[in-house]
DNA sequence: TACCAGGAGAAAA
DNA sequence: TTTTCTCATGGT
């Protein structure tokens, strides 16, 4: 489906516009699971609202918030929209991860298995559970989001309609299994399409966009 | 005021 | 099996 060289191509000009991203915008490893659940059809800036609310709360660790009740965690994550759906999904990812032996248990795990565990908790579709193999366990796996889909799809490389996992599948197929290269890639993707075109001659946004039609 | 934003699951058709 | 509906806040 993708030609290696094509995608690695695109990856480059990104690169090369908007430097190395550095991501995710997290402080530890479950604040990144716990902003991958809140920004779930989010803006943003709404996820770090709620984000700063529970580290003023100080219930930005695993027990911290198991312990929470429904409506304290809720009222907490309010500013991320969805707060009752939230609130239920964070908990039940908890859970996971407590009887996961908590961080540093899941990690002793394979990708695969901790894939197709992760799917399993209500809540985590497979954009949150790429996300969190991505950027929490640092696994080689593609997220399609949104914005990829966007991006390609103007790039013309896929229609845009095609299931979850055919396009993560067909991303990995093309590329190594370098999960630096995969998170470095999905971060410039966001980047790029929520970056606003300049209208100036060296714009970051039209140098990536520029011959691809 | 209306629309949009890094989904997912349940209900309805 | 596929489509539609629901969940909700903050910014523009």
């Amino acid at each position: 489906m993708f030609q290696r060289c094509i995608l690695l191509g695109l990856y480059h000009r990104l690169y090369t516009a908007y430097g190395p991203q550095s991501w995710w915008p997290a402080r530890s490893d479950f604040e990144v699971i716990v902003g991958a659940v809140l920004t779930q059809n989010t803006a943003w800036t709404n996820v770090e609202y709620a984000i700063r609310n529970l580290r003023r709360e100080r219930r930005l660790s695993l027990r911290a918030m198991d312990g929470l009740a429904h409506g304290e965690l809720a009222r907490l994550i309010r500013p991320a929209g969805y707060f009752n759906v939230k609130a239920r999904r964070l908990k039940n990812v908890c859970k996971w991860l407590a009887a996961s032996g908590g961080l540093s248990g899941a990690r002793r795990r394979s990708t695969n298995e901790l894939r197709e565990d992760l799917l399993r908790v209500n809540g985590v579709g497979p954009e949150t559970a790429d996300s969190i193999l991505l950027y929490a366990f640092r696994r080689p796996v593609f997220v399609i989001d949104i914005y990829t889909r966007r991006l390609l799809s103007r790039f013309g490389l896929i229609a845009g309609d095609e299931p979850y996992e055919t396009l993560r599948i067909a991303i990995e197929s093309a590329l190594a299994p370098d999960h630096s290269l995969f998170n470095e890639y999905h971060a410039l993707i966001v980047r790029h399409e929520k970056e606003k075109c300049g209208g100036t001659r060296d714009c970051r946004h039209c140098q990536v966009e520029q011959n691809i039609e």
